[in-house]
This record gives structure tokens, sequence and C-alpha cells, in this order.
DNA sequence: ACAAATCTACGAATTTCTTCGTATCCTCGT
DNA sequence: ACGAGGATACGAAGAAATTCGTAGATTTGT
């Protein structure tokens, strides 16, 4: 029985940011880090949930609790791809690609890097 | 004041979806489309929900009620994109793309004109 | 040792999403 | 004309997401 893996949510998110940037964290670095628009006990609690979906690892050893995110920032973003994939353009990566290169300007450098990588994918192929 | 313009939900896309695909339709119609996995009234529901939202329109002028998408899916693509590179990928759809091409295999035709489209940015720039 | 500060746990209120039953109304066939 | 079928409206309940207050425990500074 795998473990009904849903996306996060946008203030799950919005946590998973804080620890992908800081690395391991605390509840109050992670409270400082957002800002003062959400109370000290809202990230705890969000922290506690998180905790038992297995989205991030609590270390106890410590009385001052320390969280990271159990999985990295890519695997979340291509799971949350896939996801948004599979919801909006019927499965297709390249469909949702086209209309994100349109949606949004990518700088030059990030063109580049797109170029390369469909080059390499030519030689492989 | 902006109509506060919040991302479709997991079920009004589902929603969404069949009206883009089958254009105006009556309630009946994207139920069935939809197979036996949700009643009808939740059908009904969910489009009388939309409406209000802004998200469908709907034509009273026959007792059924026909029902289009207020927006093309085409737009409502870049809006879901737009939205999940804000709130996954720092706000950058290049990085978005590259995640999109490693976490699912597009077809070689999509490939092709993904460079297509980047070779014209080329002569345009 | 005591008070202040800091931490976790927990419960509860609120909002949003989703689902569906029931009531009611209209239309059409006979 | 009237009953059956099919349509909308509405309410309500359950699940999930979000928020935060309060209580209780522990540590720290004086």
């Amino acid at each position: 029985m795998t473990p009904a893996r849903r996306r996060p949510t946008d203030a799950e998110l919005a946590i998973l940011r804080v620890l992908w940037a800081r690395g391991p964290s605390t509840v109050r670095e992670v409270a400082e880090e957002m800002g003062r628009e959400s109370a000290y006990t809202t990230v705890l609690k969000l922290l506690q949930i998180m905790t038992d979906k297995g989205l991030v690892r609590r270390d106890e050893s410590a009385r001052t609790h320390v969280y990271r995110a159990a999985r990295s920032e890519r695997f979340t973003q291509r799971q949350l791809v896939r996801d948004l994939a599979d919801r909006a353009f019927g499965g297709s990566a390249g469909r949702l690609v086209m209309q994100a290169l349109a949606a949004k300007p990518a700088s030059p450098e990030e063109l580049a890097e797109i170029r390369k990588w469909l080059a390499e994918q030519d030689t492989s192929a």
C-alpha cells in the first residue's frame, strides 16, 4: 500500500521552499524567513502535519527540533510538473513546455541551457 | 478590485477539460463524459459554483442550460504554468521547462516543435 | 531558586473543496 | 389533463487545509 502521495499544498510548499533554501531549520528560523505573515504556531503546526505526511523529517535529539525536507527540491519539482501535465495537458510534458515558454519569458541563459539539453537528446537518440 | 483570480481546483479543472474537448455542453453531457465517477448533481453543483466564479458561462435561454469554458484552454494552461513557476520554481519558467523535460519523456514530434520555437526566438532576437 | 523566555503539543474555529440527497419545477407524450 | 422523466436549486454534511490560542514543559539568566 503506497502512502497515497498527494502533492504538497500551497502552505506546505511555501515551507518547503524555505527548507530547501536554508537547509535544516528550526521552527523559529522558518517562521522568521517567511516574514510575519504567519504566526509561529501556524508554522509549527504545519511542520508537525508535514512530518506525519512524510514531507519533512524531524530531528528531535535536541529540545528545539530541527526540520529538513524529506525530498529534494528537484524531486518535488518533477512531481509537481508531472502532476500538472496530467491534470491540464493530457499528460504531455511537451505541450506543457510549449506553454511555459510562451507564458513567461525565460532568460537567454536558460534558453541556452534548454537548447543544450535538446542537442544532447539528439545525439543520444 | 481584481476578481481575485485563483486557479481552478482539481475538480473544476476536470470539468473544464471536458468543456474544452467537447465545446459547449449540458450538465448531462459533461457528467456522462466523466464516466460514472461523480453523480449528476455533483457536476451540476460544480458548474453552478464555476459560473459564480466566472470560470464558465451559462446559456440559460433554453430550459436545459448549456455551459462553456469562460477562458480558453491555452489561457488557463498558461495561468497554471505561471502559477506553478511562482510557487515552486522561484518564478523561473526556464527552470520549470528543464524539470518538465526531465520529468516526462516528450515525443520526438514535440521535441521538434520545441526546437523550432527556440530557433524562431533566436532569429527574432 | 525563581522568573522570564522559549519550545512543543493539542484542540478548536474557519474556510474551502467536494459530494450528493431532496425538493421543486417544467415539458412532453398519451 | 396528468403523470413520468428530466432539469435546476438548495442545503447540508464530510474532508481537507489553514490559522492561531492556550497549556504545559524545559531551559536560561540573574
